[in-house]
Formats: C-alpha cells, sequence, structure tokens
DNA sequence: GCCGTGCTATGAACGGCGTTCATTTTGCTT
DNA sequence: AAGCAAAATGAACGCCGTTCATAGCACGGC
C-alpha cells in the first residue's frame, strides 16, 4: 500500500529531527543530513511535507504531547477536594514541573518557541488549541485559590502566571545574569507561585 | 585620517542595521542589503565587524542604552524617601515602562534575545555586565518592600521578578493564546507586580 | 506473464545566504 | 612623480532549503 509506505516515511523523518534537535538544537537540523539519518532522498522530505517548517511543527506537536503528559502526572492528585493551601502547592508543582521538562528536554523546549519566532509563516490551528488545553492543568487549582473572580479573570490570571513562569524558566536556563542561577530556580518558582497567589487572595491595605 | 573613515563607516553601518531590523525584524537584516544601505561595498562590512553576529551585538547594545534611558526616567521620583506601597507603584511603573518599550520597539527589543538563542558564539563581555546595570532601577524599590532579607536573596528576588515579567511581555505581545491579550496586559502587570510583592511581605498561614 | 501507464522517489541544479580573498584602488611618504 | 603598504572591492566559495526534470517502480488490463 502507498500510504503506508508515507506514513512511514514521515514517521521516521519526525523521529530522526527529533533526535537531531535533541541532540543539538534546532539550529543543526539540516534537511541533508535528515534525508540521510531518515534513509531517504533529499527531495522525499518534500513528498511528506511542505518545507521544514511543518516538520518542526510536528515534533513541536510530539514535544507539547510529552509536556501534556507530565503536567497530568502532577494533575493526579484529588482535583475535587483541594483547600486553598494545597491548590497553591498544586500549582508550585505544576510550576516545577515545567521547570524540570524544559530542564531535562533543553534542545526540544527551545525549539518550541525559537521556532516561532524565526518563521514567519502562519501557525497551524492545532498551534492555538492545544496549548489552550494545557491550562485545564492550571485553571483547576486556580479556582479553589480565586474563586471570586469570574471565569475569564481567572483565565487571564492563568495565562499570565504561566508567561511569568515560562519567562523565569527560560531566562533561568539560559542562565544569563539577569535570571537566578539554575540551582535556585525550583526555590524562586516555589516563592514566586505562593507569593504571587497569596498576594491576590487578600488584596489589602495600600492601593 | 584613516581611523574616521572606518569609524564612521562603522555607524553607518550600525545604523543601517539597526533601520532595517526595526523595520523588518532581525530575519529581514541581510549583508548585502545592508552594504547598498550604507553605501559600501559588501567585503567592506568585514574590514570593520568580524561577522554579522558583532554588528548585530552592536545594534543590541544601542536597543539596551535606550531601553536604561528609558527606565531611568521613571525611576527619575525621590529614590531616596520611598514607602512600602510607593516602592510597589514604582516597580509597577518600571514593568510598564520595560511592557511599552518592548511594545513601541518591537523588532529591536526581539533581536535581544532571538539573536542570542541563534548564534552559538560567545557573547562579548557588555552583554554580563550591562544588563546587571539596569537592576538598579529594581533594587533600589525593591529594598524598601523586602528589607528584611540580605542583600543577595534581595537580588535573586529582583532577577526573578524581572524574568517573570519579561515572560509576561514576551508572550503577551506574540498575541499567543497562552498569555493575556495586549490590551490586557498593562493590568495584568501591574496586578501581578502588587500581588507578588505584597504576598512576599507578609508571609503567613499556610506554608 | 507481460506490458503500458501513472505516480513516486531521486539528486543535480537553483537561488540566496554569510563569508573570503585575489585584485584593484587609494592615499601617504620619499 | 614614483613607490608602496593598506584598505576597498565584488566575484567566487561553501552551505543552506527548495525545486524539478528524470528515472524507476507498482499496479490493472490483457
Amino acid at each position: 500500500m502507498v500510504a503506508d509506505r508515507h506514513a512511514e516515511l514521515r514517521k521516521r523523518l519526525i523521529e530522526a529531527a527529533e533526535a537531531a534537535i535533541a541532540a543539538n538544537g534546532l539550529g543543526a537540523l539540516k534537511a541533508r543530513d535528515l534525508a540521510k539519518a531518515a534513509g531517504c532522498a533529499l527531495g522525499a522530505i518534500y513528498n511528506v511535507f511542505a518545507d521544514m517548517d511543518e516538520l518542526i511543527f510536528a515534533v513541536n506537536a510530539r514535544t507539547l504531547a510529552r509536556l501534556d503528559a507530565a503536567l497530568a502526572e502532577a494533575a493526579a492528585e484529588p482535583a475535587g477536594k483541594l483547600t486553598p493551601p494545597s491548590a497553591i502547592a498544586q500549582l508550585q508543582r505544576l510550576a516545577l514541573i515545567y521547570l524540570r521538562f524544559a530542564a531535562a528536554n533543553r534542545h526540544a523546549w527551545t525549539a518550541l518557541f525559537e521556532h516561532r519566532m524565526t518563521s514567519e509563516k502562519p501557525a497551524p490551528d492545532w498551534t492555538l488549541t492545544r496549548p489552550v488545553e494545557l491550562f485545564t492543568h492550571i485553571e483547576g487549582p486556580l479556582e479553589i485559590v480565586l474563586p471570586e473572580p469570574d471565569a475569564r479573570t481567572r483565565n487571564l490570571v492563568a495565562r499570565t502566571l504561566f508567561s511569568a513562569i515560562h519567562g523565569i524558566v527560560l531566562l533561568g536556563l539560559e542562565q544569563r545574569p539577569v535570571a537566578a542561577p539554575p540551582d535556585e530556580l525550583e526555590a524562586q518558582i516555589s516563592l514566586f507561585v505562593a507569593s504571587l497567589l497569596r498576594g491576590m487572595m487578600r488584596p489589602d491595605a495600600f492601593d
């Protein structure tokens, strides 16, 4: 069957690309090397993918799936009955998982953003819907901590919280002087999440 | 004088590169176009800069200087006598300036990070020392809000705070579904800075 | 079992990139 | 005015992603 060969080559290409990125980063992914690694001709890549961008998006989809799995594992906790303190603890755990995933999958994780910045082509649909799914993990515990505002506000806070953690992880793992050093990152993230949520729960005096 | 011609060409190249980046982003900066814009031969670029990276670093240095100037303007407030509430307000202002600078200088600001990610060459010294200078603006007010911990801890918090704001701005300006939409960014950033610092000032009950 | 036919796989070739370097031009010294 | 070192030049190089004319293969009708 022809579709089988197609599907199989597609799989080999994605896996080879994934391995190349994991090994040396997105910048080291070259069409010619990839063809060699997947055991096909250079041009065969373009029978399966429109261009390299499309292939990278496929790799990124898998990375996101792995991230989702990692986050879901932490959420295995009894989601239903969380007290505010335990909800904060849960959000701390999620943030730490994000940090550890990024650290353990440095190149693949970096490719998630590096790529989008370089490429000006419109991202496929799933890049809009998929990451939003990941927010389920955040919004659950967040509802316990911030029951008062409406869902829309809470969603906004969830997104901003994610962005903030993302920034801390991004700069932290790059070992830039503007960020906390790696061995302090976990503590800083825990402190940050706890302080932020406590500050949100109890708006007080000055303002 | 020979050094004059050299210096003048250098200036023209940096300005042309700055304009090209501001117009269409780092990805649109091409050696051939640059030479044309600066009115010199293609090879002349390499009499002044070792490679394009070095030129981009020069542009980034100017961007950082402009950012520093923008931040310094906000710090023109009487730095000496700040109460905790006004210190928080000052930090909010700094964060908003960062957001507005990024929004108003989108491409130049993006180039600051985009470049570093792509290039694997070691960054020049000033990329280590310069950004740290910018932290002066944060650490002042932060000292009012968090007088208790030692300077080292406070420095760590300052860096984490910056990283978090950076993440919110980064994802927010990209209009990604994981981030807050642009028209909500200012409010979210203000809320975050205030909540975080209040949460840090008054560690309480659970933990 | 064989042949025609349509589709897929192929890798040389293309255009564009940053960078190099033999050559030309320049500007200063004698 | 002549000589010469140093700087400016742009054609050429190597590498990149992508294309496309061609080769080869699988498959349905005889």
